[in-house]
DNA sequence: CTCATTATTAGTAATCATTCCTATCATTGG
DNA sequence: CCAATGATAGGAATGATTACTAATAATGAG
């Protein structure tokens, strides 16, 4: 029985607020990988008084949670709602970034048979490369 | 048959400067993966006139030519100058960022099978976790 | 339901890394 | 040695993130 938003909030000392429910709903909804801005942005539709920090409150509050995810990329946060195991492929071209559920991948966890001290907790693989627009885009420039 | 810095430089139409020249060997002797602003402050020592722009323009440079790799982490930009294939152990209680040869870790692109229309050019694997001191002083901390 | 407690908020100011701008300087090829 | 032009210093601008504070609102007890 997995327990809901509301009382997870509760059991930690947390409230539930409008603008907590807001911003989760936009990550969850939202079809590519938000910024704090692009949160801000959308939630003001509904909530047209929330602040900036507001939002980065409470998606540190979040991810405390661990109902959502945080990644750098090209010097900003970006958050995901998807906290299943995945990785990302992120276009060198352009601003795309695609999953790839970990369940493609093989099992990667077996070949890490290094000697190390340090306790590891989780691990991070990114993949970059071009989109297929942009291989398309390239491959016209180079015609022209 | 190796080529030297300069003859790198011009033949890509840059010039050696002492500054370029500094930079480059401040990151080849730290024993850690600088920031812009910790070269800076290095580089200070024997050029106190250098500038913070120089120092990030330079940097630039250096990884256009492959002389050193870029990364980010906890939102700021860190300068490596190890550009063989290897990967990174982040503690998350300190700043200690470890290394790991590529050979320890065995033959992973072989289970990257999936299906992508992607086109990868590179892929970055990060370690989060506890380095040996912080799981010392957690236990610690327990204890107390 | 009502009230007091206290987490949370809006709004703004402060930080800090990074980038941009420009007049001046320095390296290089000829 | 000299002109062409890449590079620099210094400072200003940008933009993301964090910090601060008085006012607001969610919660649990009664």
């Amino acid at each position: 029985m997995k327990k809901g938003f509301h009382s997870q909030l509760n059991s930690r000392g947390y409230r539930l607020t409008q603008q907590r429910q807001a911003i989760l709903n936009e990550l969850r909804q939202a079809d590519h990988h938000l910024t704090a801005r692009e949160i801000y942005t959308a939630v003001r539709r509904y909530l047209p008084q929330i602040s900036l920090g507001t939002v980065y409150r409470n998606l540190d509050v979040l991810e405390q949670l661990v109902l959502i995810k945080k990644f750098e990329h090209r010097g900003l946060f970006r958050y995901d709602a998807d906290i299943q195991d995945h990785y990302h492929l992120f276009c060198q071209y352009c601003d795309r970034i695609e999953d790839i559920p970990k369940s493609q991948l093989g099992d990667l966890e077996s070949h890490f048979n290094w000697e190390t001290d340090f306790q590891i907790s989780h691990y991070q693989l990114d993949f970059h490369g071009s989109c297929v627009a942009c291989q398309k885009n390239r491959a016209d420039q180079e015609r022209a």
